[in-house]
DNA sequence: GTCTATACACCGATAGAC
DNA sequence: GTCTATCGGTGTATAGAC
């Protein structure tokens, strides 16, 4: 298993002035909140004019929804990236795990977006399809009950504690600053933890 | 162990008008989140002038961590209610895991009030003396570490993963809406997952 | 303590030139 | 596509009567 899990999100995926507002959106927002965030600064931060905000997002609220969106995929493709068929299941969670929480640690202010996004109302605005995207590692659990490798648990539980304790983790990982030795360790002393919990 | 882990928060602690006010507050800022929610809303929905709710708080961003306080204290008091000295440490630890769990289920704008506001840049806002509440669970893990009960992991470490997985647990009764007799299995269930994760 | 009335800043969004 | 200029709407907070 290889050791860094570095993945950046916003910074080459659309073009010029756009990524340049989303950037500045995405700074803004995580330290002032959504509120307290005028276009009019976001434009400034991004160097261009208010109205050029508004030719790319014709609302405030369309672009919060899309930085979400940016993020969220590029967060699926960055895990999702190293999947491989000769693989153990163990492997493949730890895998999955470890790339969430780097990804959090190599992206703190769009860890921190998300956060903020999620728990919002805004998260009622976002398409179905990306709500689903957390179906893929459910599967993967009932995948694993069948085979007789997980506990059988309601999968969808065991999803939503997992996806919590990344979250957890990475919180933890944050407020204590820890660098990359003693990163690695609670990471995987962590998913030890978790795995002697799903695991038969 | 009780079945019943009830526990109203807002409704009784402060008076009339002032409790109206956070009262609708609470409701509006769940609903619209902070941004969309101006103080005349909450005051019309609260039955009092707009004047009067900037005589109990001189400041909407104030008003919004008196809120806060105000529930974060009622679950620290609802959670610690239960404390007897005669009580084993799995005992005392399923009696706080469930009672927070039932408190989100019985508070259930409480409970999105706090998702929402912890992710905030108010959440900078509020007093190191609140901050500090989340120490005694962490504690509590010491305390077990030190009687060879719980394993020897860094204590702060399992105090977030629990916390996380409370937040999880709560998530998913609310998004499957479980009633009583589910909910409890679930609860039960998700605990002793946890439990044999932490004990040694 | 509670109300009415209002000041005034500010923000989201548009119009239209280049 | 990008800019400047601006408008209409709205929100926080205050002033002052009761």
């Amino acid at each position: 298993m290889k050791d860094v899990y570095l993945c950046r999100v916003i910074s080459q995926s659309v073009a010029d002035k756009q990524r340049d507002i989303l950037n500045a959106a995405l700074t803004l927002f995580v330290e002032n909140g959504f509120h307290a965030t005028p276009t009019s600064m976001i434009a400034k931060k991004a160097g261009v004019a208010n109205g050029t905000l508004f030719h790319y997002y014709s609302t405030k609220d369309e672009l919060i929804v899309a930085l979400y969106t940016e993020i969220k995929t590029g967060l699926a493709k960055c895990v999702l990236a190293g999947d491989t068929e000769a693989e153990t299941m163990k492997d493949k969670w730890k895998r999955y795990y470890t790339t969430a929480i780097e990804w959090g640690v190599d992206n703190p202010k769009e860890f921190r977006f998300t956060q903020q996004f999620i728990s919002s109302p805004y998260m009622g605005m976002v398409s179905d399809e990306l709500k689903k995207q957390g179906q893929l590692t459910t599967d993967l659990i009932k995948e694993g009950i069948k085979k007789k490798i997980l506990k059988a648990n309601e999968p969808e539980l065991l999803n939503t504690i997992l996806i919590g304790s990344v979250y957890a983790v990475n919180q933890y990982i944050m407020d204590s600053k820890l660098a990359y030795p003693e990163r690695k360790k609670v990471i995987n002393k962590s998913f030890d933890m978790l795995w002697g919990m799903m695991a038969v």
